[in-house]
DNA sequence: TTTAGCACTCTATGGGTGAGAGTGCTAAAA
DNA sequence: TTTTAGCACTCTCACCCATAGAGTGCTAAA
């Protein structure tokens, strides 16, 4: 892997730079006209020559521009891109945003979608925060009618899961809770383990409680895992390269197909809180997405809850945008999940 | 408008049959062979000729053969159809789902998503039910650290929001439950107008969080207005009409876009419960749906809670399947929704 | 090392052609 | 009056060809 001269990187950044732009192939006048380079058509056509030569570039066929290849995507944004921010006043809208929407969980989720999507011109994605270790909080069971109970289970970090239970004879509203409080007492803070491991102390009926609340919060992982929110696709589908063919396959196969977003996610996704991955045109392994690529971050607290957001566009992306968004909206959401657990 | 001889309609119903199976303009010899039609193509194309003189059947140009017209499916839909029910196995193989999730309010809307999508072969749309009329059931208040309490709020009908608040000063756990019990007592099956009027019976603190449960319970329609389960999108694109052309947008845009979404139920949804309306090809007024049709339905239980739900394919949908798959699960869902409720 | 000049290659476009599909019409048959 | 066979007609589709234009690669000179 030779080195680029600094001629080079410039040419290859203003290559990426364009072709982001335009969506059709670079030619070296379109180079030297647009940017007002101090060299000639022929000497930009030699330096465009070695740089595909070196597998950055490439040709669809012999008398068109030039287009970067996933090598040249990569090198744009590894060593060209530098540290990039997102302009101050946007910034500022959007902590903002989120500023107003702190208290409320169910608004976190779509707000961060909703920003990403508009800020880095993509599709986002953001899953919900899972808890690496869930631990019971609070419970409660409400009366709905005859023998029928709702119950309430509140999990550390805010998360809620509620489940219907058939009681095989009424119970008071009364003794339902006195059985939520004695449970309260016993449990706060446990995990499914532990709470089994006291399950003897308690009397049959808040027993039975407790082993649902165990399973209730042995499962609550696989559920919550899938919820992904989203944002955007339609506007990325206009995008010429989707417009037509069966590029546009790939792209909604990942917004929309849980199961290929979480193999991507498994792949590619840094598990460090903060970290920013790239992963352009699916490298080389993932056919469906030769035409896209991922910019994925991890939000949260680690070691207490943390979920995945990304912006999907095609290849040629406005990287500096997205990397800078994910950054920071990941930012924002990992301070919205750490505000809510206890230190 | 004239009627239609018995022939013509069977002809009209073999057209759009096999036009749905083979996506391609049907042609006499086609009808002819495929369905052992007892005369001659000069015959049928006699008839056909007369079908598309009155609007049912249209060219493409002159020597394809002929695919209906968005008049030709509502008559297919509303004329030819029958009432059409989904086979036994088929019925018995999701009431079999739908009953073990039954607890699990969690799991009803995904649910319901999949197995819609698989079994009407188009892309699905659930939306939350919502209720006509919220009303206070329960209310628990949880410190979490410091300052930083979670109120959780169970509304009749089980749906459960939560908030964080933060108070001036701490405030132990015995003083959140005993302000919790104050307020359950007082304000148990109660709508926002009548908590407002009887915030003066209360301390101080508890008439702050009264005027923030009637802030979350006004608010929480809005939000979960838009809450919209999706599946089967990807299956549906592989469709030829889709897979190129520009088609996909408005497939796309229904699916992904809740205000668009929520401007077409709003124009086309019945407000009866248990009722299925067809939407055809944007029915001339929704010009990016022109490739689509739309099965929608209404669940829940009516002046309790309702929801939408609903198949999107290609204007050339299997009908059949997905108005009873519809009518099907639209049942199943307000059982659900019927069985959470008090009589 | 850079550049001017030029030959070369490939695409995109438009016209032209022939095969094939399917219709519409007409006139005869039922 | 309805049905049908036969046939002319129309339109698409696939293919080929020629041409214009874009852009390159190469060579030889600056």
């Amino acid at each position: 892997m030779d080195e680029l001269t600094r001629r080079q990187r410039t040419i290859l950044g203003l290559v990426v730079r364009e072709h982001v732009k335009s969506a059709a192939p670079v030619s070296s006048r379109a180079l030297v006209e647009s940017y007002g380079l101090e060299v000639s058509t022929a000497t930009v056509r030699n330096e465009l020559a070695r740089l595909e030569e070196l597998g950055y570039l490439t040709h669809p066929h012999t008398s068109a521009g030039r287009i970067p290849t996933r090598r040249g995507y990569r090198h744009f944004v590894e060593r060209l891109l530098g540290e990039v921010e997102l302009p101050l006043h946007e910034r500022r809208t959007i902590a903002h945003q989120f500023h107003q929407a702190r208290r409320e969980f169910d608004q976190w989720m779509p707000l961060a979608a909703s920003v990403l999507a508009r800020t880095a011109r993509g599709a986002a994605l953001v899953t919900v925060p899972q808890a690496t270790q869930l631990c019971y909080k609070h419970l409660q069971l409400i009366s709905t009618q005859g023998r029928m109970v709702l119950l309430v289970l509140v999990l550390r970090g805010g998360m809620v899961k509620q489940q219907m239970l058939n009681l095989a004879e009424p119970v008071s509203q009364e003794a339902l809770n006195e059985a939520s409080d004695r449970l309260n007492q016993l449990c706060n803070g446990l995990v499914a383990d532990e709470i089994e491991s006291r399950i003897s102390e308690l009397p049959s009926f808040e027993a039975d409680v407790a082993r649902l609340v165990m399973d209730m919060i042995r499962r609550a992982d696989a559920h919550t895992a899938g919820v992904v929110y989203r944002d955007g696709l339609s506007e990325v589908l206009q995008q010429p390269e989707f417009s037509e063919g069966e590029w546009a396959q790939g792209l909604v196969r990942i917004v929309e197909e849980r199961s290929f977003l979480e193999a991507v996610l498994a792949d590619a996704l840094s598990p460090d809180v903060g970290s920013v991955r790239v992963l352009i045109g699916g490298e080389g392994h993932w056919d469906e997405l030769q035409a896209c690529s991922l910019v994925l971050g991890r939000y949260g607290v680690a070691d207490f809850a943390t979920g995945a957001l990304g912006v999907v566009g095609p290849i040629r992306m406005f990287y500096g945008r997205a990397i800078s968004a994910v950054r920071f909206v990941s930012g924002l959401l990992s301070d919205l999940v750490y505000d809510m657990y206890a230190e």
